[in-house]
DNA sequence: AAAATTAGTTGACAAAGTCAACTAATTGAT
DNA sequence: ATCAATTAGTTGACTTTGTCAACTAATTTT
């Protein structure tokens, strides 16, 4: 794992908190809508709780809000005294009472929940839309980095590419296997022309490629060519570092032996560098087998070429 | 400007607010090692005022802070008596009191400080750099969306290419013509041969290419290949949207034409599009005149290809 | 069955924050 | 130049917010 340096470390740890300074002002302006209510701070935290979750006993909440037991047991009081909410004695413990939110409790909470909202909606709305998603991205991001547990989908698709694609096969072999393997240039160019051999005259009926994305962003792609009307030929697979292991590769790989069958091809061949153990593997899965292997100085020092082949 | 459905408005909305609670508990738990010093949080945040700008005055702060008059004046005169700070009289206005630090009270404050410090770095710590970069650029994103006013820097600077550029070039060319004139797979198509030709033979002395950035980010490109001896050709030249403006198209064009004199070119040719206005601008300021115009439909319907020469 | 633990409550208190009345200097209007 | 209005800052009285430790009653452990 890379590390910056000293100095650049700690310009990013200012700028951090600079960050916080900022967000805490925005978010304070946000937050302070309760003052114009009957409620305290403290308060509405409870009274969001209670209107998100069910069957939440004093402790439960004690936890959640990291609030001192007694100042919550005040407070769940006088909304007792309010008609806000309900206790009700537990059955399995009798020491326990589950609160709950009366009609009234959720009628009084329901202006604050808005206010709220319309806050964060008034801050979002000035936005386009693709701002909108840049800044989704960018918290969804925050949160992964600092350590929220995010849902994960580990959902993806796979698509027919367009405009742009190319380009970002073309520039995440480069920088994926440059950063990687050390490959240089001379792997770029190659990529490069297989591009764009592929955008300048592709059959659609007998070449295709496939992008994988997930959330909205690409992480994947292959591409099936042709060699000879009875051979297809598999190139360009890729997945992004960060989404391997969720069976991307695997996918792509399934997809165009799916297209090359319905396409009439006998064989398809592909060729590979010794290296690349996790592609690899999943030729193996999907049937592949080595007919040969010959080292090569292509695009940098004691390559070994591979070529694998899958009978249809 | 694009605006997004109303559910979908409604959910990044909430979305926003997930974030909010995450990110308040995550600052708030930072933010908490005030706990075990001798100052509260209010003199906390008078404190970090204090030690990062210099003359201050009680209004300042006040407002600054957004902080009751009564309570800051009561913070400040127990400052005063721990010699943390000490009260000039202002002598441009007798009620003003300039606030300045004492050494005593940057003493005391470090350890406050260093403690904020350390929370973050031991945030960000844990993760590699590339993360922190990632986290870095979000942060960024968000304050920029969000309205805060970040220093622009309105510099950027050329470099030769790297791995990946190309990439970048291909993928930005066929998105931004895609978006901004509907450029279809063909252009896409154009600019991948040009690509994949000056990477698989360039001759370093006759041919070039320069790749502008700004903030660590690829912002526009352009490239200078040969079309005979006497005549170089100017190509791919692009500018990020959002980056217009600030000269980096014009500054592109310079560095090509004074790379073109070095290498003993006589003429500068290039190919353009009448639509394209920005960048006629920018050819007309260097001196190129335009020399031919004749339609074509070659990506798109309607257009007008023009070519443009410079006499060195 | 006694001891220890746990959920929740309560009283006493301290800290944090607000409000309005006040002083003294400055500014603006005539 | 003078007087009313404004501004910077202070102070006393007060409310709200939050903490702590002692307490009760139910439950679990030994």
């Amino acid at each position: 794992m890379s590390k910056p340096s000293a100095s650049v470390f700690e310009k990013r740890v200012n700028e951090v908190r600079q960050f916080n300074r900022f967000y805490t002002k925005q978010i304070g302006a946000l937050s302070e809508n309760y003052l114009d209510s009957d409620f305290s701070l403290a308060e509405t935290r409870v009274l969001y709780e209670l209107a998100h979750k069910d069957d939440l006993t004093a402790k439960q909440l004690c936890a959640d809000l990291d609030m001192d037991a007694g100042y919550l047991s005040r407070i769940l009081r006088a909304f007792e005294e309010r008609g806000l909410i309900k206790r009700v004695a537990s059955k399995a413990d009798g020491r326990q009472h589950l609160i709950v939110m009366t009609a009234k409790g959720r009628k009084e909470f329901t202006p604050l929940e808005r206010g709220a909202f319309d806050g964060v909606a008034q801050l979002l709305e000035p936005l386009a839309n693709e701002k909108q998603e840049e800044v989704m991205e960018a918290m969804k991001v925050i949160r992964n980095a600092l350590g929220d547990e995010l849902p994960k989908t580990n959902s993806f698709v796979l698509r027919p590419s367009k405009p742009g694609d190319m380009g970002w096969v073309l520039y995440r072999h480069a920088a994926i296997y440059g950063q990687e393997y050390g490959w240089d240039e001379r792997f770029e160019s190659l990529v490069a022309d297989v591009v764009a051999d592929y955008l300048r005259n592709h059959d659609p009926s007998k070449e295709n490629c496939w992008i994988a994305e997930k959330d909205g962003k690409n992480v994947g792609s292959i591409f099936l060519v042709r060699e000879s009307d009875e051979i297809a030929k598999l190139r360009l697979l890729i997945v992004e570092p960060e989404t391997r292991g969720m069976g991307i590769g695997a996918r792509l790989v399934e997809e165009c032996i799916r297209f090359a069958k319905q396409s009439g091809y006998k064989k398809i061949r592909l060729w590979t560098n010794s290296c690349l153990h996790s592609a690899r593997k999943i030729y193996e899965r999907c049937g592949f087998y080595l007919v040969e292997e010959s080292p090569h100085n292509m695009f940098g020092e004691g390559l070994v070429g591979q070529t694998w082949e899958l009978i249809l």
